[in-house]
RNA sequence: GCCGGGAUGGCGGAAUUGGUAGACGCACGGGACUCAAAAUCCCGCGUUGGCGACAACGUGGGGGUUCGAUUCCCCCUCCCGGCACCA
């Protein structure tokens, strides 16, 4: 063994045994029960950063932990190669983004290999290759065949000067990022996905996640956004028809003053036919970014069209605006407004000196707009009632008008699909005049996008290349165009969890394989994609369900949501200039070291501040532990250490060994607090250091120590603790009953705690006076309540408080923890 | 703007179910070893007062519940994530 901890040896060595070995190569074949560990797969951006090394640690420590406790394993990887990235990168480095991309995959693959992850590689699968997309290809016409995605015009960002559309990303204060020009809203023909005809499973189907975090299944809950209400309908004077309008506060229609309507609405639009002024308003509201964090940010600005409806109860006449608050894509696009009990529309009233109508009684403060739950007054025949029973009085006199009715809503929206991009997988649709709409048949699937093009920065290739689009009917064989845009990313994403488990096949998208591994039981992954991914991945597990593909009703059993890793306070990226290249500390410390430090850095759900020197801490103790197995090892042969007699030093550090045991598999299994479990192990190790004996029982002792050592922290540093292990075993002479010395580590199993040695006879209890704490003392672990409340008035830590008419007035015992005494 | 989180020494963090605040690590200070430095090892390290024993204060700010609050409740400030075309 060498004196020197040899980190490059070790981590090519274990390196190349795993590879030769084909040990993590996963197999549907095993008696144990299974256990699918599921990192999100990246992003091919070119180099491994951060955040990566994080993700992929954790997912590896977890698979790591339940291989030795008995599981068979799946953790595989791949890449989720389609996007925008690879076109911006291919337009600035003249080059195709599939060039690009593979070059990408094939550096990180590289990379992701030297951090000594236990993936099955077998298993890989790249989402920009015709054997992965031919089958969301497939997908895509058995759902359309089913009504589940259908086109409908919606809303993108323009840009006037490039002529092309923009992502949200790449507006930039409302200008597009190359071209520098004021983005237009545009509405144009796109694809959707049915996402709402699952609403409510999605909704549902959450309170059966035990294993997801609160805040992520409270966030998705508030997306979805089911709500309760009423829609009601306003007559519109002069004209026929009524406008409709979605309410979740029906009790305060008595208030409502006005109402307003979207700019993209179809009255703004009628209004606006004689009206310059109103035309050049809604012009000026479709300019912008479509995000709707900058349309809610945005100035609250609006202007009357001139119209006027009547209150379907109170028959007043409101006048109808158009309000750039109002969003067109949620309820009705149209919304009445009740300045006094809503703030958006108390501001825009003030704003535009409309009339404010309270109609809620306030309860302690007399302030507008005031906005909770009330008793009615100003509101006639509803004067009196509370909220469920004005909602209920209000919704059944407009039912009996037929001006309205009772209506649950769901904030989610269907999700639009199309992209008028190149890099991503092509829409399996052909245009044709006399069949319309056409899906192009199974047996002609893939559509295969051409990867050898050239980026010019303005529109995609295949719009612009006929021997891509010129196609013919697969219905009438007549002349017919392909479509030309392609999925959203979001597409892939949402089930590559199931391909992994039929990685290989070519007859379907996942076989039987995919209910032997699903659901995935350990989902990690950063908080970003608390709601899109996770709700998208969701929603495909149940369609992939309903075509009969798997039997599982939810993707995911146990999600771990990993935070940001941070630099300065910043989310370390590019753009910010404050990215640790995680490449540098692979190669100066290792991949243990990296994997130790980024493990103990913080709790894997909380943000992470990157510190260099915090990385030289993690170095320094595996050095250390390196250090104290040579010295072991060094001093010759050695035989177990069978249970008798020992000293009080030996004993307690016995206790330790045995409580770290068990905190660090509960740290790792149930906590996911991989920081404490190296804590627990650090001081373990001090302790262990501080023992100086090199007698027979001394070492054997010592020896049990440095062996638990090994497979307590071998999840996260598995280079050095294989290393480590064969040369513990060697020279040791497993004689005792209770030795679990195996010859290669990777045949070890997970340690479990000594009972026995876990046992004390005495225990220091915390003395407290009106909860301030005074002393301590030490008692018998078998010592009753009123022992120890005898015991803890004649302390003089006590005592002495028991002065000028002091006296005890009540004594409480927390069992093993302290004592505290009440006295006025 | 809306939804979800977060705030603890000089720094990262610990305190698991309301029960010893600051584990573990970093940085820093002192010492040992060395011709010297690095590395390593030992000691100290929340703030204030005190030689000390000890005492007071202290978990973003303000209030509350409790024998006892970093932990529970109400209000506020700042920071982070998401907001449907970044992934």
């Amino acid at each position: 063994m060498q004196q020197q901890y040899p980190f490059k040896e070790i981590e090519q060595a274990a390196q190349t045994y795993w590879e030769t070995n084909q040990t993590f190569a996963a197999s549907e074949t095993s008696d144990k029960p299974k256990y699918y560990c599921l990192s999100m797969f990246p992003y091919p951006s070119g180099r491994l950063h951060m955040g990566h090394v994080r993700n992929y640690t954790i997912g590896d420590v977890l698979s790591r932990f339940h291989k030795m406790k008995g599981f068979n394993v799946m953790q595989p990887m791949g890449w989720d190669a389609f996007g925008l990235p690879a076109e911006n990168a291919a337009i600035k480095n003249n080059t195709a983004p599939a060039k690009w991309t593979y070059e990408n995959i094939e550096h990180m693959k590289t990379q992701l290999k030297q951090l000594g992850l236990g993936v099955d590689w077998g298993r890989e699968i790249a989402t920009c290759k015709p054997e992965y997309y031919k089958w969301e290809q497939w997908l895509f016409t058995e759902l359309f065949k089913k009504g589940l995605i259908y086109k409908k015009t919606a809303t993108v960002n323009w840009d006037p000067v490039d002529g092309t559309v923009l992502a949200n990303e790449q507006v930039i204060d409302g200008r597009g990022w190359r071209s520098g020009a004021l983005v237009e809203k545009r509405e144009i023909p796109q694809y959707f996905m049915k996402i709402t005809a699952y609403a409510e499973e999605l909704l549902n189907d959450l309170d059966k996640l035990d294993g997801w975090p609160e805040q992520v299944k409270t966030m998705q809950r508030n997306w979805i956004g089911k709500s309760y209400g009423c829609e009601v309908e306003f007559p519109i004077i002069g004209q026929d028809g009524t406008l409709k309008v979605y309410t979740t506060r029906p009790d305060t229609l008595m208030g409502a003053t006005y109402v307003a309507v979207a700019a993209e609405h179809a009255l703004a639009t009628l209004a606006a036919q004689n009206n310059p002024t109103l035309a050049d308003f809604i012009a000026e509201c479709k300019r912008g970014s479509v995000a709707e964090a900058d349309v809610a940010t945005a100035e609250k600005k609006g202007m009357d069209t001139g119209l006027f409806v009547t209150h379907p109860l109170n028959g007043e006449q409101l006048p109808v605006w158009v309000a750039n608050y109002v969003l067109a894509s949620y309820g009705e696009g149209a919304v009445m407004a009740v300045p006094a009990h809503d703030e958006r529309d108390f501001e825009f009233a003030n704003k535009y000196n409309l009339p404010i109508k309270a109609v809620i009684k306030q309860s302690d403060n007399d302030f507008l707009p005031m906005t909770e739950h009330g008793t009615l007054f100003n509101s006639s025949e509803f004067n009196g009632l509370n909220f469920e029973q004005s909602s209920d009085a209000i919704s059944s006199a407009l039912s009996a008008k037929s001006l309205g009715k009772k209506r649950t809503q769901f904030r989610l929206r269907d999700w639009g699909i199309s992209r008028q991009r190149y890099w991503g997988c092509p829409i399996p649709i052909v245009h044709c005049a006399s069949c319309g709409e056409v899906t192009v048949p199974a047996d002609q699937l893939p559509v295969v996008l051409p990867e050898d093009v050239v980026m010019d920065g303005v529109g995609s290739p295949i719009k612009k290349d006929p021997s891509f689009f010129e196609t013919t009917c697969p219905t009438c064989g007549g002349k017919a165009t392909r479509e030309t845009d392609t999925l959203d990313t979001f597409f892939e994403s949402s089930w590559y969890f199931a391909r992994y488990a039929s990685f290989d096949s070519n007859t379907a998208m996942v076989d039987e394989r995919a209910n032997y591994w699903l659901p995935v039981d350990q989902y990690v992954g950063g908080i970003e994609h608390a709601i899109l991914h996770l709700l998208y991945a969701r929603f495909f597990n149940k369609l992939m369900r309903d075509v009969g593909l798997i039997t599982n009703d939810e993707p995911f059993t146990n999600l771990l949501t990993q935070g940001m890793v941070l630099k300065d306070g910043s989310k370390m990226s590019k753009s910010k200039g404050n990215t640790v290249d995680p490449q540098a500390l692979i190669d100066g410390y290792g991949a243990d070291t990296a994997r130790l430090f980024m493990m103990f850095a913080a709790p894997p759900d909380q943000s992470l501040e990157w510190a260099d020197s915090g990385v030289e801490g993690a170095s320094r103790f595996l050095k250390r532990l390196w250090k104290a197995a040579f010295e072991h090892v060094a001093l010759g042969s050695i035989e177990a250490y069978t249970v008798g007699e020992i000293s009080t030093e030996l004993k307690t550090l016995r206790r330790q060994l045995h409580l770290t045991i068990e905190k660090v598999g509960d740290d790792y299994g149930r906590r996911h607090s991989f920081n404490t479990a190296i804590s627990s192990v650090m001081e373990l190790m001090n302790a262990l250091a501080k023992i100086e004996g090199t007698d027979n029982l001394t070492r054997s002792v010592r020896q049990e120590v440095l062996q638990n050592v090994v497979l307590l922290l071998s999840p996260i540093v598995p280079h050095i603790c294989q290393a480590l292990w064969t040369e513990l075993v060697s020279g040791y002479q497993a004689t005792s009953e209770n030795d679990s010395a195996a010859s290669h580590i990777l045949k070890a199993c997970w340690p479990s705690a000594n009972k026995d040695a876990m046992a004390q006879d005495a225990v220091e209890l915390m003395l407290q006076v009106n909860g301030k704490l005074r002393g301590s003392m030490q008692v018998a672990t078998q010592a009753s309540k009123e022992a120890i409340e005898q015991m803890a008035v004649t302390q003089e830590c006590i005592t002495k408080f028991l002065v000028d008419g002091q006296t005890v007035r009540k004594i409480i015992v927390v069992p093993n923890k302290l004592v505290n005494v009440v006295i006025s």
